[in-house]
RNA sequence: CGGGAUGUAGCGCAGUUGGUAGCGCGCUUGCUUUGGGAGCAAGAUGUCGCAGGUUCAAAUCCUGUCAUUCCGACCA
């Protein structure tokens, strides 16, 4: 009874009774994040900081199996440089921080810090790309970018936040467009396939597209709480960019040229999106492929005779077939044990006692719906490759399953109002093209387009809001 | 940026007529335990977020400020 108690005390708040302290609690009981004096900016903990790596890890072997290439451009940006393109300047001004002084000295023209980094990348094409034999240039790099928002929330909106951003430069339009639809595979591939979480493909309108850009790809995912949230974006800017910078090449019919240039990034936000679609009441639940620890081994009474042993044993094999894994012998207790590495999300637990090794097996538990196996010592390995396989993939179905409990169709106004109020997901209507409509479905149903999906059929010929004739499907709904 | 809540030991919290700070967990040591957050015993741990002010005296009252969090607005 007292330990009842004591449980009931210690756990997170049930994420159905508020998805947004659950979310809060994870991040800081998983051991992250820690907080750190200066508003926004978060501590990435070494547990957190390793699914990262492990994303990057990932990713960037697949961006250069594509050809792409790393560099690393500098953090600060002068204020005339990032001026230079008025869009994209007057969409990234409200958040930008300046540095205004060196020391003691104030600076001539102040800088700022990079908000992102196309100014920076398109002065430095206008450098060294002069001949059509320069192109295409394929660079990316991993850096970390401030945006001062105002309200911040860990991974999700924080002031300064990890990511990558790949731009290029193209000699032809079918060119650039080939890469920002590429690189947008890429990403879905890595949500779908390694993360476990369903994406929609589609293009932003011209209000969500990015500052500057001629065309925003996005892939975009549904959380747990019926909330979206964009996992990663490709933009095609055409030559604006390039015009407004004066990068110019000489093509093989002698004339001078502005170059086609796209951009695309992920960033640490990703994490995020891993817990609100697969944790639970029971705390964060990875991925196996960007899991710090695949595998964690529990020995039960460790100080009888052999049991360590046996779990040294099962933790060098299942190192030798490149799993991560990890053998907790510290002095808690098994319970303890147990509790913290489902917070923790830990894809599969291995047991091992006096008992399984009078039997040469061991039990192995799966963290989505810890189900127990018994498992024969001789079969660990396939065992666990193929626990992994398999709860990889129900993540996904479960994650597709939410999803589609949580998508609606509305043909008309009303209706799509009070399914917006009813419910939060994604509301499939056709839509016009008009920025007007697109404010009043705002306005009347808070609700924001999320994407005009590539791969969905038109349920209609009209405009869900003023009944014109309509010409996308837009997926609506209510963005973190 | 507006409204609400919060800030006291590593974590969670208590602390009102203002009087020199306490509980649980965790931590340290020892013994017993170990298949879902173990038990007993003995210990250690605090610029009460920060800065001013009122007062003989401030965790407590006042002002400001910083941070966290929730709800809006804004924004990718």
């Amino acid at each position: 009874m007292a330990a009842n108690e004591k449980k009931l005390v210690e756990q997170i708040t049930s994420m159905d009774e508020d998805f947004a302290k659950w979310y809060t609690d994870i991040v800081k009981k998983a051991d992250l994040i820690d907080y750190s004096s200066v508003k926004g900016c978060m501590i990435i903990r070494p547990y957190g900081y390793a699914i990262w790596e492990n994303i990057q890890k990932i990713l960037d072997s697949r961006f250069k199996e594509t050809g792409v290439e790393n560099v690393y451009m500098p953090m600060f940006i002068p204020e005339s440089l990032l001026t230079k393109e008025k869009d994209h300047v007057e969409g990234f001004a409200p958040e930008v921080a300046w540095v205004t002084h060196g020391g003691h000295e104030k600076l001539a023209e102040r800088l700022c810090v990079r908000p992102t980094s196309e100014t920076l990348f398109c002065e430095h094409y206008a450098n060294i790309i002069k001949s059509y034999r320069d192109l295409p240039k394929v660079y990316n790099q991993w850096c970390s970018v401030v945006r001062w928002e105002k309200t911040t929330r860990p991974f999700l909106r924080s002031r300064e936040f990890l990511w990558q951003e790949g731009h290029t430069m193209h000699r032809t339009a079918e060119e650039a467009e080939a890469r920002t639809v590429q690189m947008l595979g890429v990403y879905a591939d890595f949500f779908e396939n390694d993360l476990g979480i369903p994406v929609v493909k589609g293009q932003k309108t011209d209000k969500e597209k990015f500052a500057g850009a001629v065309a925003t790809y996005t892939v975009e995912a549904l959380m747990h709480d019926g909330k979206a949230l964009q996992g990663g974006t490709s933009h095609n800017f055409g030559c604006e960019f390039a015009k407004a910078f004066g990068i110019q090449f000489l093509d093989s019919d002698n004339k001078l040229k502005a170059p086609y240039q796209t951009s695309w990034g992920v960033s640490t936000r990703i994490i995020g999106g891993i817990i609100m679609t697969h944790g639970d009441d029971s705390g964060l639940v990875l991925p196996p492929a960007v899991a710090p620890i695949q595998v964690v081994i529990i020995p039960v009474q460790q100080h009888k005779e052999g049991v360590l042993d046996a779990a040294s044993a099962i933790a060098e094999r299942l190192k030798a077939i490149g799993v991560r894994v990890k053998l907790d012998d510290s002095d808690n207790s098994p319970g303890w044990k147990f509790s913290e590495y489902e917070m923790k999300g830990v894809p599969l637990r291995v047991e091992i006692g006096p008992r399984d090794l009078a039997e040469n097996k061991c039990v192995i538990v799966r963290r989505d719906n810890r189900e127990k196996a018994f498992v024969n010592l001789d079969e660990l390995e396939s065992a666990v490759k193929s626990g992994l396989e398999a709860l990889r993939k129900a993540l996904y179905e479960k994650a597709l399953k939410n999803r589609e409990n949580r998508t609606f169709v509305a043909e008309n106004l009303e209706e799509l109002k009070k399914i917006a109020a009813e419910n939060d997901g994604y509301i499939k209507a056709m839509w016009c093209g008009d920025l007007e409509c697109e404010l009043k479905l705002k306005e009347d149903a808070d609700v924001t387009s999320r994407c005009m999906p590539f791969d969905m059929e038109a349920i209609g010929t009209k405009c869900v809001c003023c009944g014109r004739e309509a010409k996308k499907l837009v997926l609506w709904g209510k963005a973190y």
